[in-house]
DNA sequence: AAACTGTTATATATTATATATAACAGTTAT
DNA sequence: ATAACTGTTATATATAATATATAACAGTTT
């Protein structure tokens, strides 16, 4: 697995877990349709416990990023992946608009800023290292 | 003041308080030495507790964005704001990476989350109202 | 002297996070 | 069918984060 958890690191465990999966996803590690290890395994693996990795599977679960096949178990979602919601814009809004407000009183430009916003993209999407 | 708390976000009131102080920053709304209330009437003013101010105050005085002077009680950092440090610039590429991931998972284009990003330095910078 | 400033200390209540143990119904493989 | 697995639910506990309440202190300001 590619999931490596940080215990020093103040984003809860299952948070970690949740945007891990989803990088998996915009990264092609993770396709639709791809099973995903069992509760109990993947705790195992990460040595955390089962309910953490459940909290994680039920959240990307309710977004409509997961599904539960009773056969296959745990799936990424095979029908595809949801949209942009409104729910989803407001936190993109909000969260941009915090980041951008503390760079730009950091002095950092607008051109800085948006390479480093299109940096993100490009490594979320090839996942991993940084290009130039 | 323009502070307002939203007492049913996730968000923690101490970290609304810095996030909106910053953007106050951004926005042009507060300069470099501009006095802010005593923790105590901006407390009785947004109706929250005196210790959550001074905790807001407290993190931004170690950022460097605040200052206090034994006399003129907290004031924006009159020597300048603080630059684009590692650990600014960790946390910054960390959830550019998260927000961006998602994003493109739920097909956002990159040229549109790029337009986002650029639409949230300019709303920083500008003070509120969306352009276009 | 009175009213204010940030700061610190102590205490309490609530919620979030994480773990532990156990059990259940359904599925898969031996 | 028995055993091993699946997600799910329930219960309990421990720790940390968040927020409030009350009180006090030293230093300013009026």
């Amino acid at each position: 697995m590619f999931i490596e958890m940080d215990l020093q690191s103040e984003v809860p465990l299952y948070a970690q877990l949740v945007d891990q999966l989803i990088e998996g996803i915009a990264s092609g590690a993770l396709h639709p349709g791809d099973p995903l290890p069992s509760v109990r395994s993947l705790a195992a693996d990460l040595g955390i416990n089962l309910h953490t990795v459940n909290k994680a599977y039920t959240l990307l679960k309710q977004e409509g990023f997961l599904q539960v096949h009773r056969k296959q178990g745990v799936v990424v979602n095979a029908e595809g992946m949801p949209g942009v919601t409104e729910a989803f814009e407001r936190k993109l809004d909000a969260q941009l608009k915090t980041l951008a407000a503390e760079a730009a009183v950091r002095g950092l430009s607008a051109e800085a800023f948006a390479e480093k916003c299109a940096g993100a993209y490009r490594s979320a999407i090839t996942g991993g290292g940084e290009s130039l």
